[in-house]
DNA sequence: GAAATGTAGATGAATATGCATCTATGTAAT
DNA sequence: ATTACATAGATGCATATTCATCTACATTTC
């Protein structure tokens, strides 16, 4: 019923290496004048669809947003250019976005500070374990 | 200077399953009328000092919290009759932290619900990894 | 010991988040 | 067709978070 000694060091070494990672990360965006992290994410995945555009409820799925959080979110993302609403012809209540040239520019920007960070951070640690294997592992406690 | 692709999978799965974990557990707390799982980290770590107390900047530190944010977290806690304020005799400027019962109880409840709920997420995955190998791995992260 | 610098913590203002609810459209049932 | 229910997205309000700054005390330097 209760957590061993070992689960409860995972989780906590879980939580505490996501945020310290996260942040660091986060931070270095803001000192270069980019957006915020979790920008990436949306203007990855529209880039992603290659012309196609994402309607919200799909991104928020996807990216584990609240339903109001990424409304408001694509609003200021829409008022900063990086991206535009079109109406979704399919289903009056709906809509899709896209990528600007902007947001594919910021994204491209962003991920000249993202990426070299990932790197530092995960791939610096001791190689004494696969990568593969804790990726696994990880992604084998979402249900 | 770029991530591999390993690399990469492993920062997404570290990231999405944190997420998705916690916010599960946030949210069952939420239902059982349960204070957020970030107090339980400040009442654990109060709880865990047997009486002498801890000063803010300290658990700033250990539990990676915004002084600001902790600062006005400490205060909420407080009307909420969980932890207690005394002046700190060594220094003008400090205060000391204590739980109090209601601090304690509180803290008890919501292990009930948490402990069991990092059993399941943690421990129910399938056991094709060491545990331990894979918390070593993530700590190994951090700098 | 006066002045400069550093540190603990609080606070106003801006921004972000979560929750509940609302509007508008879509789908199903009768 | 009308009624009932479901879904996409927006929004008001309350709360939480961040940033910059402020106050009070401590420490260091000269």
């Amino acid at each position: 019923m209760y957590p061993s000694e070992e689960e409860t060091k995972l989780w906590v070494a879980l939580n505490r290496s996501q945020r310290i990672i996260y942040k660091a990360i986060d931070a270095r965006l803001k000192e270069e004048g980019l957006p915020p992290l979790r920008w990436y994410d949306v203007l990855w995945e529209l880039e992603r669809t290659d012309g196609a555009g994402l309607r919200p409820f799909v991104l928020e799925s996807k990216l584990l947003f609240e339903q109001s959080n990424l409304s408001r979110l694509i609003h200021r993302m829409v008022l900063s250019a990086l991206i535009e609403e079109q109406k979704f012809d399919g289903d009056g209540r709906g809509k899709v976005l896209q990528i600007t040239q902007k947001g594919r520019q910021t994204r491209q920007q962003m991920w000249e500070i993202y990426g070299p960070l990932i790197q530092r951070h995960i791939g610096r640690a001791s190689c004494t374990f696969d990568r593969a294997v804790v990726a696994g592992a990880l992604e084998s406690l979402i249900d």
